[in-house]
DNA sequence: ACTGTTTTAGACACCGTTATCAATTTGATG
DNA sequence: CATCAAATTGATAACGGTGTCTAAAACAGT
């Protein structure tokens, strides 16, 4: 049995093609009784418009292509999800496009894919939301395009966050309230608004909370498992050392936990660690790490949702842009003794 | 500027439109002369072909679906950077579909994303590969798939897997070698071909060292964290406890590592561990994990030439199928004391 | 030079849908 | 009931390529 076609609806249900095709995109002007013999007929038949032949005449292609460039498989992974599940039901088709976002080819490779294939939309994650040149190439092109967690926020793009500044500031208040007083800090990679984000709920926090923010608890991290490991030797080789640690993500916190295990230092006992993210590796190492975990997936369903409506130059408005992250408690963490 | 068509480049060789889509296409009968005009023309206008156009009138759509059901986002990821790559070199998009292999409504998930768009191919992963209904589905509807990892091989699509077998028995031979004869192991779900074939190689190695296989040193696990951590228990609390332990994947490697600490037990100096896939976490954790390394890249590269040459009906034989693995040697692991 | 065969090139139809526009029906108004 | 506006419908032409088929050109053999 060969795939139905708008002609053969327009058989059985004894009307034009035309008239179908005006069903099927909710168009006015059709009587009711006519919507109801093309949809008996569409069910009949089992039919599915051709994407293919929609997008030819209709000079769009319901492919919307997420770029990304995070070395968090697990965060990545997740966001696919959110977005696919989105996609799918609108009707469009997700195209996924690793890059490198250090990479000088960036924008070529992205300006190649804008030609060999169609795409009606870009969702650009961190740190590429914040890449003018990316920008520039997008707005030139005339494609919409919407923001996962842009830092930058001066484009009438749509974008979505997450309230990671908040989730800092919960964070921090949660290590003091056991008793912490000297907390140190890893930053992220600068390159990420996330970074800034949650070292400002952190130093707000401390502020908030009484403490003063000491310069010898912070370090600069780039979000890698190393340079979470050279930070950590930094803090803790003090001689008045931390007695807690929040690490930016959660492979920076597991490396505290490898310097740790090498100076013999328990934790959570002499001294606690925090992450952030919720990586795989939080759950999958001892202790595990309290971490916080933000809504991606409804994120990115979100963002889909708010990209497919600027597509339709259709107000987007409605939509949520701030998500709130949650803090994950597990074993890395205890009382300051 | 609008995007060129065939068309522009037609009017600027100088040549019929048929004859421009007859260089593009690498059809015979065109002579250099005219070949070199249309190539000029093309290069002059950067002219792509539409892919839609191409689709809707071939009755193809360039595009191929992976479809996983797979718990391990490194794996995935690279899996699809592998499929992706080589799509977009042979100018196929790349669709995504994850799933729930679990799930009673697999078939229709796939089913529906066939109705609602069209693919040219499908690639399944393990343990998708190994679903008879689900191959009969497309085998019904005339898709053709190639497979990554099948556990059970009677079908003529092609597929690609890595020596899963030949990997543990060099990891076993591994750990004989470094004195161990109390070798522990932790098998993964059975759903996986990987898992019986990963046990063959250990039950050889052993056998083919000199060594009998003690049934008390071997669990079953399901490649999730808490069941390693459950096996790991098993093992540790024995009266004669293991030297070493070949953990089926990471997560479970990794939940040894939190049981061992418990127990106070040292790693590697009382204790080594093993583990497969080189999962994320494998680095991410102290000490690091020794594993086996899938080229995972390099088998859906080829598996994707492989089910493009299927979907041209062209022979895939000169492709190969079986893969090597690395063994890389991390901390976790030491000469039996 | 004159066939017969093979190459080479182009005209045209077609893939499945939607946009345009004109034709028809319906409803409203005087 | 005639007249005009509005709502409803369908015929036809696109969208941008490729398949089919035919015509023209090139070449070979008498």
């Amino acid at each position: 049995m060969a795939k139905a076609t708008i002609k053969d609806v327009a058989r059985v249900a004894e009307v034009s093609v035309k008239t179908v095709s005006r069903v099927l995109n909710d168009e006015p002007n059709v009587r009711p009784v006519l919507q109801d013999k093309v949809h008996a007929a569409v069910k009949a038949l089992d039919f599915k418009r051709n994407p293919l032949a929609r997008g030819l005449r209709g000079q769009q292609s319901f492919i919307i292509t997420l770029l990304y460039s995070n070395p968090n498989p697990g965060y990545i992974l997740e966001l696919q999800n959110g977005a696919l599940s989105q996609c799918i039901e609108q009707g469009y088709n997700l195209q996924i496009h690793p890059c490198d976002h250090n990479s000088a080819d960036l924008i070529k490779s992205v300006e190649s894919i804008t030609q060999y294939s169609t795409q009606d939309g870009f969702i650009l994650t961190h740190p590429l939301c914040d890449n003018k040149e990316l920008i520039a190439l997008l707005d030139e092109k005339n494609i919409p395009f919407a923001r996962i967690s842009p830092f930058v926020r001066e484009h009438d793009s749509p974008y979505v966050m997450s309230n990671d500044e908040e989730a800092a500031f919960e964070m921090t208040k949660y290590l003091i309230s056991l008793g912490h007083t000297k907390i140190g800090f890893i930053k992220g990679h600068p390159d990420f608004g996330a970074t800034h984000k949650r070292y400002k709920g952190y130093q707000r926090a401390l502020e908030n909370m009484g403490l003063t923010l000491d310069e010898d608890y912070v370090k600069q991290g780039m979000f890698t498992f190393e340079t979470g490991e050279s930070c950590a030797r930094q803090l803790l080789n003090q001689e008045s050392r931390p007695t807690a640690i929040f690490a930016s993500n959660d492979y920076m916190a597991a490396a505290i936990l490898k310097v740790a295990a090498q100076m013999k230092i328990n934790i959570p006992a002499d001294l606690s660690v925090v992450g952030y993210d919720d990586a795989p590796v939080s759950q999958q190492i001892w202790p595990s790490i309290t971490t916080v975990k933000q809504p991606i997936n409804q994120m990115a369903n979100t963002v889909v949702k708010k990209l497919i409506k600027r597509i339709k130059k259709q107000p987007f408005e409605e939509f949520d842009t701030e998500f709130d992250c949650e803090l994950i408690i597990r074993n890395s963490t205890s009382p300051c003794s």
